[in-house]
DNA sequence: AAATATATCAGGGTATACCCCGAGGCCTCT
DNA sequence: AGAGGCCTCGGGGTATACCCTGATATATTT
C-alpha cells in the first residue's frame, strides 16, 4: 500500500442508519476512505467482485445472507481482503463461526471512533483485531469444549501402588535396570512387578505396555 | 468447606528445592495448609488416593508420568480435587493438553506469594485461574487451528521404502523373528534394517521406535 | 490365629534384541 | 566402467527381557 493511498473500506449493514453513522465517524480520518456502503451480504460479495476494498466492515445479522456467509465468499474470492465483523452482542456461536470463516477481527457496535480506526488500520496491516472480551469468550468455549471431549480413561485399578508407579516409569522408557537403580530395589523385583502388571493388563511385553500406556493416556504423545 | 478448615494443598514437583520454596511461601498463610509434598506424578496420584487434598499444585515436566497425565488420573479419581499446573514457560501444547486433562488453573513458576495464594483460594472455591497471557495463547491456537486445518503429516526422514515398511510392522508389535518369517528374509536382515532405522531416526531401541511411530501417526492409536 | 495381599529377592534358564564387523548381488547414475 | 545406494546375509558377541519356581517379611483382613 502506497502511503498516499487511503485504506479503502466497504460498509455492510442492513440498517442504513448505522452505515451512515460509521461513515460519518470515518469521514475525517486521513488514512481511511469509505468507498462503498451496501445493505446485504449478497451485495457485499458482488461489490467486492468489482471493486476491491482493503477492508470490509460486515454486520453479522442481516436479512438474507449472513455476514458470516458473506465473509466466506469474499475470503474465497480474495483472501487478502480483510474483514471486520460487527455485532450487537458478543455471542459464542458467532465468534466461533466467524473465526472459522476467516474474519480478521471482531467489533462491538458501540465502538468509539478511535477503536474503530485502530481496528481498521490494524487488520489492513495484516494483523488481527480481537479484544479481551472476545478472547475470554473463545477461551471459555475452548475450555468447556476441550474438557467435555476428553475421553474417560478406564483405570486399571487392580494394580497396586507400586505396580502403578512402575507402570508409569516403564511406559516412559525406563529399562528394568534403570528402574532398579532409581527405586533402590533389585532387578528381580522389578521383573516381578512387571510380570504382574503384564498379567493384570493382559499384555505380552514392554512394547505392548507402551502402546497400552499411550492409548490410556498414562503417558502423553506430547511428552515423546 | 468449613470456615475453620484450612485448604489442604499437595505439592508435586521433582525438584525438592521448588517444593520447599513453595511450602515456605505458603507457611504463614492462615487459610492454607500444605499437607504433603511429592516428587513425581505417580506419587501424586497415589497420595491423592489415600489423603484427599483440596488443591494439588502440579509441576508439568517431571520424570516419568507428566503433570498432565497425573492430572487426568486424579481428576478421574475425584473431580472435586482442584489442580493447578505449574510451569516454567507457557507453551501452547501444555496449555491445551492441560485443559483437556481438566486442570483448574495455570501458574508460572516465578509467581509471587499473593498470586499464589489468590490462585489457590480461587480454584478451591470452584473457580478457574487463568491469566490473560494464557487466554490469549488459547485464542491464538483456536484461531489458527480453526482457520488453517493443515494436517499434513510428512515424514522428514530419508528412510528407504523397505525401511519404512519395516518401521510400520515393528511399531505394530512384530518381533524380528516374525518379521523375518512374514517377509521371507533372515533375522539378520531384519536387524540390519532396524539398526539403520534407529540410526536415521536417532532412536535407541524398539520402545522408542514405537513411540515415534505413534507420534508421527505411522500407526494409529485406534489400532492399538 | 489364619488367610490374603503386597513388596521384596534369588537361582537358573531361554529368547530376543542389539552391536560390530564384513560382504555379495543388484540397481541407477555419472 | 566405476561409484554409490539399497537389500540381502553371516559370524560372533553382549545385554536385556522374559519365564518358572520358589522364598521371606510385613501388613491387612477375616
Amino acid at each position: 500500500m502506497k502511503p498516499d493511498n487511503k485504506i479503502k473500506v466497504l460498509l455492510t449493514d442492513d440498517h442504513k442508519l448505522i452505515r451512515e453513522g460509521i461513515e460519518a465517524m470515518l469521514s475525517n480520518t486521513p488514512d481511511i476512505e469509505v468507498i462503498g456502503s451496501v445493505g446485504s451480504g449478497e451485495d457485499a460479495v458482488n461489490y467486492v467482485r468489482e471493486k476491491r476494498p482493503d477492508v470490509v466492515l460486515m454486520d453479522i445479522v442481516m436479512g438474507g445472507m449472513s455476514g458470516i456467509e458473506a465473509t466466506r465468499w469474499i475470503k474465497d474470492l480474495d483472501p487478502s481482503i480483510k474483514i471486520l465483523l460487527v455485532t450487537m452482542e458478543i455471542s459464542k456461536e458467532y465468534v466461533s463461526a466467524g473465526i472459522k470463516s476467516g474474519v480478521d477481527g471482531y467489533l462491538p457496535k458501540d465502538i468509539d471512533k478511535k477503536m474503530l480506526v485502530d481496528a481498521i488500520k490494524q487488520v489492513s496491516r495484516g494483523e488481527r483485531y480481537f479484544n479481551e472480551a472476545i478472547m475470554k469468550l473463545v477461551f471459555e468455549e475452548f475450555y468447556t469444549h476441550e474438557k467435555l471431549k476428553s475421553p474417560i480413561n478406564k483405570l486399571p485399578n487392580d494394580l497396586t501402588k507400586r505396580e502403578f508407579e512402575i507402570l508409569g516409569l516403564v511406559a516412559s522408557g525406563k529399562t528394568n535396570k534403570e528402574l532398579a537403580e532409581m527405586l533402590f530395589i533389585s532387578i528381580k523385583t522389578v521383573e516381578t512387578h512387571k510380570t504382574h502388571i503384564l498379567e493384570k493388563l493382559n499384555l505380552k511385553n514392554t512394547n505392548e505396555l507402551i502402546k497400552y500406556a499411550i492409548k490410556h493416556k498414562i503417558i502423553s504423545i506430547d511428552s515423546l
